[in-house]
DNA sequence: GTGATATACTAAATGTTGTTGATTATCTAG
DNA sequence: CTAGATAATCAACAACATTTAGTATATCAC
């Protein structure tokens, strides 16, 4: 039943384009759901926001500057603030005050966190597996190499569109 | 599965699966927050629920019963009453009960939601192309082959985990 | 020190999605 | 005709993210 569009409209041919956002479309909206009904577990308790947020202190070995934080999640500084209040209760986070500079707020992943991390990244895999498991090795390495580009070119595009609106 | 490869590396190394992991997640979090802008534009308004219900209307020649589109688009059917609400407000589809099973509610997509559907797929084309501006056409054509099988795997792993629960 | 700037937080308001359980209207089986 | 199932909605609520504007604190240039 994903399938429902295939069938016709022929005003406008379709392009490899077309089908290629399309799926992206698709893939966007669906790894959306069932990343959020992951997340939701009673295991995890997390919202995708407050995921990628964790995901992107996770691997630092050093406190993260709060406004760093921010630029590098995407989110404005107003709404990290409620996003890292929501993982500071979970003890998910630290937040310390910067001795350099007092004003500054520097953000590291607990223990506990980085495990929820390795935890969800594990769950997610074995979701991943299940999803990947009909292509060939060479196409899995074929596509990693795709999506590396692709995710390059979708960076570059969303800093553009930022210009000043989340500063 | 695919495991095979894993053990062949050491530990904290980043096995190809890993990497793919990770772009996805990371084309996941880039892609929805990047649509998010769009949407928001002031000539759409949408939320990302409401688009993607929209778009799974807009190809369709007849209309569509809510349960289905509940079931096709991953929603229950109450919070689809709501999503379904605000983009009848803006008069982007139509209502309209069956005359056959005249519980049922049929949803079809007018011509100004096709329209607006049409326009917003042209400023994602728009974005799109830049982020794949760098790519070769042969590898454009592997990428759209490639996600389509991820797509169907994900799609399939998605109903699986919703066993009953929107029903 | 004073004034300007930077950093993070707060408050308040908004809108959306989501859940659960009840409700209305309709259909169908017997 | 009635009892029960089905389709969609409603009501009430919770949680979150988001925005805007304002605030407290700290820093820095002068």
């Amino acid at each position: 039943m994903t399938q429902v569009h295939r069938e016709q409209h022929a005003e406008g041919e379709r392009t490899p384009f077309d089908e290629i956002e399309r799926s992206l479309m698709q893939i966007s909206w669906l790894a959306q759901r069932q990343f959020m009904q992951l997340l939701d577990d009673e295991r995890f308790r997390l919202t995708v926001p407050q995921f990628y947020t964790l995901l992107h202190l996770e691997p630092l070995t050093e406190a993260c500057k709060m406004s760093d934080l921010a630029e590098a999640t995407h989110q404005s500084a107003a709404s990290l603030t409620g996003v890292v209040d929501r993982l500071d209760e979970k003890q998910l986070i630290e937040r310390v005050r910067d001795a350099k500079d007092r004003r500054q707020v520097m953000v590291a992943v607990t223990t506990y966190g980085r495990e929820l991390v390795a935890e969800i990244k594990q769950a997610r895999r074995e979701q991943m597996q299940m999803a990947l498991a009909h292509l060939a090795e060479t196409e899995i390495e074929a596509l990693m190499v795709l999506l590396d580009r692709v995710l390059s070119g979708m960076a570059r595009t969303l800093e553009r569109a930022e210009g000043g609106r989340l500063a």
